[in-house]
RNA sequence: GCGGUUGUGGUCUAGUGGUUAGGACGGUAGCUUCCCAAGCUACCUACCCGGGUUCGAAUCCCGGCAACCGCACCA
């Protein structure tokens, strides 16, 4: 489906709009209404089964989102998500820093405040790379983050986080204390980041508040125990570096023996099957949609040793979109917040060995992920648009019908009640004609419907009772009683599950 | 953030200075023995915000906000 007309057709059914709407909203806010609110937190809770189903040591916590000062200095944000620009009086192109001096400073501006690099400009000949003008000039820096005075006198700063991860590594030393004392120790985090992104587009992909969905694992680098052989065989779409430079944007489908043969590490091959995985048995995603795409040195963030993101071709913003990453982030954020913290944050093994954990950092963007259900999973059929999620996903698994609103209701009210007693997310819908209520479920992705008619109140007890089960994808009909229609549901309730990493490999 | 384009009910849209701002879809209520957006009746909902020009502004001008496209950005 088209940009446009796939927004159009999620705001009109109240799964998402702009925060503020009344006031014209705000640049990269968005509400989740009833629809959009349900889908998303099914998806956090199936990211979440997927991934702590792993192994009994991998936890979710939910840590606060203001960060101390020091937290973002020692992680290297404060820095990092400063990115100096310089803007040419004439043309009024911005360009960073970095990249006009870079012939005349080649170690870089980090670190440097608005005045030195305005001294730099008048001290080199520096040209603007759009106009050739010399009238540079240096706007006040631009950081990425969202920072604000803590506390009264205001004497300290604070920040909202831009990633979750930080929460994981903070928590490790308390989780290690807390656990079994033992690698791999796994923390997860579902959450929001906030980011002051320059330019937030296309809805849910360039957001200044969004939810990641990250899960740390923290192992050991001598060791990393794991059934590698249960996934050995599994081919990925993968697009490596040596491809890319040759010019090539389709993947090639890969073993996973394969890419550790060609000197992968395997516990980090084991993630990305992982991973992918996930996008294709759980969220299913068509296998033909997705690549992983495998970041040079020159593009991967400094201290990634590894990183493959993971994307999905969508109609809708044009192309591939980031979707989720692995990361084998080595000692990099243990060591940064010992620094900065003074503490060890060592941990002594059984055996007495003492190793600083390294960490592989498993991201997923979870509300990019939503839009791209909608993009994936809505077609437009003939004159019906259906939403094809998985069930375990949907706003409600089953829509309820009376055939005849005045004859049909109260019975109507009987199941929603039976249902919803089950655990089984339900909806009523009498408006309209029994056409136009499958329709407005089918849009909604809901994956079943049933209705209350005639027949159904021939029997006299509700167990004997019968109504006709409705299926979103094929509209096949049958004809069930309540015990049928709640296992049937159930059923379609349960996602998939993970291998575990103790599994027998 | 820069440049271009745009902004009319929930959605799509007609409307180039004076309209009761029109239609379609949608929603609500009712009728219809109603199982795939049927039909009939009634009703509901709009000119992004703020200034200016004018006797009069949805329409022209300025500012703001927002969206789209391109550039840049995305530790």
């Amino acid at each position: 489906m088209k940009y446009e007309e796939l927004y159009a057709t999620l705001r009109r059914r109240g799964v998402l709009w702009p925060t503020a709407e009344i006031y014209g909203g705000a640049q990269g806010l968005y509400d989740y209404g009833p629809a959009g609110a349900r889908v998303k937190r099914q998806v956090e809770e199936a990211w979440s089964a997927w991934f702590l189903g792993l192994s009994d040591d991998f936890y979710r916590i939910d840590p606060g989102e203001i960060l101390p000062e020091a937290v973002v200095r020692a992680s290297g944000h404060l820095e990092h998500f400063t990115d100096p620009e310089v803007v040419c009086g004439k043309c009024q192109s911005h360009f960073r820093a970095e990249t006009v001096l870079e012939k005349f400073r080649p170690e870089g501006v980090d670190g440097l405040s608005p005045t030195e690099i305005g001294d730099l400009l008048h001290r080199f000949p520096v040209k603007c790379p759009q106009c050739g003008s010399t009238e540079l000039s240096v706007p006040r820096p631009f950081n990425m983050m969202f920072g604000f005075q803590f506390g009264a006198t205001g004497g300290e700063r604070a920040y909202l986080r831009p990633e979750t991860a930080q929460s994981s590594y903070l928590a490790f030393p308390r989780m290690w204390d807390v656990g079994r004392h033992a690698l791999p120790l796994g923390i997860a985090v579902v959450g929001k980041a906030y980011r002051n992104e320059i330019a937030p587009r296309q809805v849910l992909f360039r957001l200044r508040a969004f939810t990641q969905a990250e899960l740390q694992v923290f192992f050991d680098p001598e060791s990393f125990p794991l059934p590698f052989a249960s996934v050995a065989s599994e081919s990925l779409p993968v697009l490596r570096v040596p491809r890319r430079a040759a010019g090539e944007e389709t993947p090639v489908w890969q073993t996973a023996q394969s890419l550790v043969e060609e000197g992968l590490p395997q516990f980090y091959v084991f993630f990305l099957v992982h991973l992918f995985r996930f996008f294709r048995d759980v969220l299913r995603y068509p296998r033909e949609s997705i690549r992983l795409f495998e970041k040079s040195d020159a593009e991967r963030v400094f201290y990634n040793r590894i990183q493959f993101d993971f994307e999905v071709k969508l109609e809708s913003l044009g192309g591939y979109k980031e979707l989720g990453a692995v990361h084998y982030r080595g000692d990099y954020d243990l060591s940064r917040h010992g620094q900065g913290s003074g503490k060890d944050l060592s941990v002594a093994l059984e055996g007495g060995r003492r190793v600083l954990p390294h960490v592989l950092e498993v991201t997923f963007g979870v509300d990019r992920n939503v839009w791209s259900l909608a993009d994936l999973g809505l077609s437009v059929e003939g004159d019906r648009t259906v939403w094809h999620l998985p069930p375990y996903l949907a706003p409600a698994s089953v829509g309820v019908f009376p055939l005849m609103k005045k004859e049909h209701s109260a019975e109507a009210r009987r199941w929603l009640e039976a249902i919803g007693r089950a655990g089984v997310p339900a909806e009523m819908d009498a408006g309209g004609s029994i056409g136009k209520r499958y329709a407005r479920m089918d849009e909604l992705g809901v994956p079943f419907c049933v209705t209350i008619d005639r027949e159904t109140l021939a029997a006299a007890s509700l167990a004997d009772r019968t109504v006709t089960l409705r299926d979103r994808d094929s509209k096949a009909q049958e004809r069930v009683t309540l015990a049928t229609l709640l296992a049937r549901l159930g059923a379609t309730r349960v996602a998939p599950q993970p291998v575990r990493l103790d599994a027998v490999g």
